[in-house]
DNA sequence: GCCAACGTTGGC
DNA sequence: GCCAACGTTGGC
């Protein structure tokens, strides 16, 4: 199957890209809306690359990439009783919820803002930037996924 | 902290 | 099945 690619957010107050890449590794647990789970759950494969974007944040915008490691496996934050996003209709037998495994591949030298993605008009059709867009698991197409580490490419070299 | 946009819940 | 009420997301 072919390569696909994503943008998923996550607030770096609770989990950065610098957490990722000490970690190397996440199951990216506690996804509680059903357009994103279905992404992870049908369309992720092993392999797929990963826009890490920082909401919340200031800026908002991707701070690096990453891949998906793992298919997704049942999130075991949806049974912890003490969880922020625990799920009671959830059982061990059926499950609700179910997370891929993230694999950190690089932090970008510069972050590319949320702005910088809105002013671009070669990015307009990035969900990311579509007014309203809360869903915290994207497709991303692959000229914009290249795009995008380009432009970090970019950011290096005028650095010299 | 504000609030627009969105998703979910539940009464009817 | 409709839709008002509510809770959450996330930029600003």
């Amino acid at each position: 199957m072919a390569q696909k690619f994503w943008l998923m957010k996550s607030e770096p107050d609770t989990y950065s890209i610098d957490h990722l890449k000490k970690d190397q590794t996440t199951w990216w647990e506690g996804v509680r809306n059903y357009q994103a789970r279905n992404y992870m759950v049908k369309d992720m494969q092993v392999g797929d690359g990963v826009l890490f974007y920082h909401s919340n944040a200031q800026p908002p915008g991707v701070a690096g990439l990453a891949f998906v490691s793992h298919l997704a496996v049942a999130d075991n934050s949806q049974f912890d009783k003490k969880s922020s996003v625990y799920d009671p209709k959830a059982t061990k037998e059926k499950p609700n919820w179910f997370c891929t495994q993230v694999q950190f591949k690089a932090k970008f030298k510069n972050l590319i803002s949320l702005n910088q993605i809105k002013v671009d008009e070669r990015l307009k059709e990035m969900i990311v930037i579509k007014k309203g867009s809360r869903l915290s698991i994207q497709p991303v197409q692959k000229s914009d996924f290249d795009l995008i580490c380009g432009l970090d490419e970019t950011e290096k070299k005028k650095k010299g």
